[in-house]
RNA sequence: GUGGCUGUAGCUCAAUCGGUUAGAGCGCUGGACUGUGGCUCCAGAGGUUGCGGGUUCGAUUCCCGUCAGCCACCCCA
């Protein structure tokens, strides 16, 4: 064994790539439907860009040195900053609402686990300058595109969503003050992993009433909107907060998307900065991580040091998903099959085919052929372990006749068939 | 960063109570079938049993450390 990549970090064999790539494909046809433009940064930031508005303990997660220029750098744990400031450069110039979307590869310095490596890829759509609820809804909707893409149903993966507008005003409602509500939302988050009784203990450190820890249970526990409406409806100062989350489920609902969106309040996702619609998407075995979070984040552009626009985007990571494929068996078609490999039957034939073979390639044509010569059971044993389509034999005969024998590896058949039309129109 | 479980060939696994030369299937390479692949047969390569130390006449097996993977915590891209 000459060494492994690090812990947390991937080799990808020509398979694993062609699953990478395939994922790659089906992100960017999606996004593309959905009219969002690809844009990229440096996979190399200044620490502070992560430090400045996250705190100093985020610093213990990422993948962060001293340079020999003696700056603190981080590889990039997400891609927000980065469009951040990207926007910010240009927002003056930028039509709105700017929908962008980005595959970056993101770094995490921590303990790896199934589905949570060091390392991934991500694909990031995000919406900014739009206040209106149909822009999460477009991006709800995206998500889903995009597994259905893989071929995954409502029965397989769902999208739960909540809104933190609701939770806030419910939860305040109950009886906790603001200082109390991280405790809170972290509870909720863990309504469905964790026992009550250890969330009920940690919600009383945090200084929380028994009546107020209670609140905290009911809230994770709405799931439905009509259920949702009616607890927003009778508390004081709830008149109105749920608006957003309605119009937002209304509009998937016309899209005819509503078997695979859940209403579900124990959605919170961990990160504070978001201001409104939160979701993620599951598999519905629940055997594995989210496969996707994302929600709005009104503020954030203008805590970054940007100019104040309403944003909102998701992140969906390669691993999880990859698996999620994996365990559903969802195969696709490997590119870069060959169309024909040739074969040359006896020494003579070799230069022959090696201009056929270029001639073809010329053409568009993927060709190959044995790089030593060898008797035809090697060349076409070659031939079917490369997934050629077809084998294209040169013989003596074959030359005599301006022609080759076409054999299809699948079927077993074979015909003869001219030079001329094996290089005008036969293959492409 | 903390705790638990696991580690034998590229892959899946075997090896009696601690017993001497660590095996099998698949895969890979070569050969037989001599202008046609999948089948069959023959042969071969491939191991510091993750690594290091300890106990023992003898360690894949027992003990300690370490590294890696998995799981939980932390955290959630």
């Amino acid at each position: 064994m000459q060494g492994q990549a690090l812990p947390g970090f991937r080799d990808f064999f020509p398979e694993e790539l062609a699953l990478r790539n395939h994922i790659f494909a089906t992100w960017r046809e999606v996004a593309r439907r959905y009219g969002f433009q690809e844009y990229d940064g440096p996979p190399l930031e200044p620490l502070e860009l992560y430090t400045q508005k996250s705190g100093d303990e985020i610093v213990q997660q990422l993948y962060s040195f001293r340079d020999r220029g003696d700056r603190e750098v981080a590889l990039r744990p997400e891609m927000t900053p980065t469009l951040a400031r990207m926007v910010g450069a240009r927002a003056q110039a930028l039509k709105k609402p700017i929908r962008w979307f980005s595959i970056p590869q993101l770094f995490r310095y921590e303990r790896q686990q199934r589905g949570r490596l060091r390392e991934h890829f991500q694909l990031n759509m995000d919406i900014i300058g739009e206040a209106s609820p149909l822009a999460d809804a477009e991006l709800i909707a995206a998500v889903i595109d995009i597994v259905r893409a893989f071929g995954f149903g409502p029965g397989e993966v769902q999208l739960r969503m909540s809104d933190r507008r609701v939770l806030h005003a419910l939860l305040v409602a109950h009886g906790l003050t603001e200082a109390q509500l991280p405790a809170a939302y972290a509870a909720i988050d863990k309504s469905e992993r964790v026992p009550r009784e250890a969330l009920a203990e940690q919600l009383e450190k945090a200084g929380c009433a028994a009546r107020a820890i209670d609140g905290v249970f009911a809230v994770a526990a709405l799931r439905g909107l009509p259920d949702v409406l009616r607890a927003v409806g009778a508390v004081p100062g709830g008149r109105g907060v749920a608006d957003a989350l309605s119009e937002a489920h209304a509009a998937l609902v016309a899209m005819g998307l509503a078997a695979f969106v859940q209403i579900d309040l124990s959605i919170v996702r961990g990160l504070a900065y978001y201001t409104g619609i939160v979701f993620e998407l599951f598999d519905t075995a629940k055997t594995l991580r989210a496969v996707c979070g994302g929600g709005r984040y009104d503020g954030l552009l203008k805590a970054l040091g940007g100019v104040d626009l309403p944003a909102l985007g998701f992140g969906m990571g390669d691993v999880v998903l990859g698996e999620l494929l994996r365990e559903h068996k969802r195969s696709f078609e490997a590119p870069g099959q060959l169309d024909a490999f040739l074969v040359a039957v006896s020494g003579d034939d070799v230069a022959p085919v090696l201009k056929l073979a270029h001639e073809l390639r010329d053409r568009g044509v993927a060709v190959e052929y044995g790089l030593r010569h060898a008797v035809i059971r090697k060349q076409l044993e070659l031939a079917v372990a490369r997934g050629a389509a077809r084998a294209v034999i040169v013989g003596p005969e074959e030359r005599q006749a301006q022609a080759a024998v076409v054999r299809d590896l699948k079927a077993g058949t074979e015909e003869k068939v001219p030079l001329t039309r094996l290089l005008s129109g036969f293959f492409r």
